[in-house]
DNA sequence: GTTTCTCCCGAAACCGGTTTCGGCAAGGAT
DNA sequence: ATCCTTGCCGAAACCGGTTTCGGGAGAAAC
């Protein structure tokens, strides 16, 4: 019979075996129990003992298995964080930034990060339940909140430690970390104001995230503060992706009046704007000023590059797990709410209105129809 | 004293406090040992026990906690992956869908992932290592894999198993998932060839890592199979983004005799060739025809939309987690090798040579010097 | 009718930590 | 001198699993 099962041969191991906290204690002459308590700071172990062990454990390069911790404290010194993954659009270019944030910092305390994903917003909730059942994750960092978010109701419910990355309607119980859309779409009007131009769009992102709300609210703000009137005809939403962009941009020049300048809430949105422009012989940044929002890497890359606001996803992630591992050892989540600005990357896509709304509408009344390809071959 | 130490009072848990092994046996009038044995398959439990114990645990909800078991087997059941950050260029894109991929396959074998993240060679070995000796991780997927690769010679000399999302130098005790590159870089040639074009260029990517010495080959081979020559003038290497793409490009087309076409190995790279074209009045697709390589999104949005090969990111990720686990339960390497092709998106980027070498280098000499503007404002 | 296997399962040790409990010794108060 | 604290640590239970060991019952062999 022997080992053999259920698999195969067991795991050699490395080289030499591990330290465990019973070689320290004996190295000592002590217990395992008042190791522990000495390196867990129990205020039942004279000073000087505790220095020796920590000595000693540094000595000989003791370090804690966490999964051996977790069987008494339930904590395993992990971060969760669960993707969805069904939703093609955003999120993806910061992805990669962000976990490197988020690891990072975890990494410096000790803390790992658990992965997972789910397809729908049912399995999301299932896998959010299993991971803190299995104690697979501490507590979970929420990306991309929505206004009224069940993940968070979930949590709540399951009394599981969690952090925002964004705000949301409901604030109670809640620690977050989020940038200031409202503040930077607010200045892209501002400064677009200043440019000279009267009527400005916007084209916000995805419906039911609570950014959005935000950036309106910006947006909104921003006009009233430049004196000019808010058009309702000016507004679109729920445009997250180029082509998205692209037809709200078409729809927004089609206008009586049409807009000199748009304001994106969204980076790859905006990116939209430069084809529907061109199809009308329009250049960005004369004819047309845009300014996006995100700071993706193909904004700048872009003809003529994309004016934007910068949101740096690394610092986002370390910051949140920060948030996180506080939050789960037991801090006031009042007491952990930071908001941050975004930074204007002033490129080349906005400036003075080279011509007005008059005029703009006339050359798109002129160039309608003649030419609507895309640039595709036949 | 009481248990507020170290940190604050311990979590709460959730609702209902989870049902132990003990309590499946205690339901059975059988004893852990033998639910334990029974659930893992052992030869010495009767096959009518083995299935009341199988449906009691099924009816009680049971599932063992994962770092308990760990602490007498050493095994996880779960799966290591490390960032390197450092590097800013590729991989980015493919992150989230290949992750999606890796997390899902994990998640039906109830296996889970842990993120971690490097920002140097070293501190990549380092975390590998401790990530091992800790047991966050009973094994790695190691992507983006170098022909020397000291991962690989690290995780070989701890005997930690590991699978690999690419090829490398010493196949040794290697098991992977990997892209024919090669022939994607070959079908580009001969699909050039057909379209009549006799001065093929190739840009390859990332100087070090396995697959561009495997895509230089596909495209040697391609010229062969299409009865051309080798010029060693139409060869560049190390282009990742799109300004290293841009730049090779124009190297390329301020040559005597310049080539109509260029494959590139990396999509990112051949964007490069798009402001590179326009800033001397060529249409791409007409009088130069650029194939690409990953699939990013980016290349369907440009104009003309890129023709490129598609790399299946979440498949790849599904396959390594399978392989992975395969691996770590005591498979063979040598019998855990898998590999695909690339998927041609035949878009509107190649086509019929508009011009020959000739006509283009005369083109060329006049227009350059004109305009060297990149479309950015005064 | 023993003896010898096999087949199954119980009992208990074990993994690497944490936490509770109790007691010894030193110091202070009475 | 006695009593009561207080500080500090050892002993042992405990967490939720896995694995080893040994033995009882029944079947097969003699």
């Amino acid at each position: 019979m022997a080992n053999a099962y259920p698999d195969n041969p067991p795991p050699k191991g490395l080289r030499r075996p591990r330290v465990t906290i019973a070689d320290v204690a004996e190295a000592l002459g002590l217990t395992k129990g008042t190791v522990s308590r000495a390196l867990n700071d129990y205020p039942d172990i004279s000073e000087s003992t505790r220095r020796r062990v920590a000595r000693q454990a540094e000595r000989m390069g003791y370090r804690p298995l966490s999964h051996a911790q977790a069987i008494r404290t339930g904590r395993t010194r992990s971060l969760g964080l669960v993707l969805q993954t069904n939703v093609h659009d955003a999120q993806r270019p910061f992805l990669a930034e962000f976990l490197a944030g988020v690891t990072q910092a975890a990494g410096i305390h000790d803390w790992s990060l658990t992965v997972a994903s789910a397809q729908s917003q049912a399995e999301m909730l299932a896998t959010l339940e299993r991971l803190a059942r299995e104690h697979k994750a501490d507590g979970f960092i929420l990306p991309r909140t929505m206004t009224d978010d069940c993940r968070i109701r979930l949590l709540r419910e399951l009394n599981v430690p969690f952090v925002l990355f964004g705000r949301t309607g409901d604030a109670t119980g809640c620690a977050w970390f989020d940038i200031l859309g409202e503040a930077a779409m607010r200045d892209a009007v501002l400064r677009l104001a200043a440019f000279g131009h009267r009527r400005i769009a916007f084209v916000n992102g995805g419906a039911g995230f609570n950014y959005a709300v935000l950036r309106e609210q910006g947006y909104l703000e921003g006009l009233e503060r430049a004196g000019l009137a808010h058009d309702p005809a000016l507004m679109r939403a729920d445009a997250v992706t180029p082509p998205d962009g692209r037809s709200a941009t078409a729809a927004l020049l089609a206008l009586p009046e049409p807009p000199t300048a748009i304001v994106f809430a969204v980076d790859m949105a905006a990116l939209g704007a430069y084809p529907a422009a061109a199809a009308l012989g329009l250049s960005i940044g004369r004819e047309l000023s845009v300014i996006g929002y995100d700071g993706v890497p193909e904004g700048a890359y872009a003809t003529p590059p994309l004016t934007t606001f910068d949101v740096d996803s690394r610092r986002a992630g370390e910051r949140l797990a920060h948030l996180l591992i506080a939050r789960i050892r037991g801090a006031d989540p009042k007491t952990l709410r930071e908001l941050e600005k975004a930074r204007l990357l002033a490129r080349a896509s906005d400036g003075p209105p080279a011509v007005t709304s008059e005029d703009l509408a006339r050359i798109v009344r002129a160039r309608r129809g003649h030419d609507n390809t895309n640039g595709r071959k036949p």
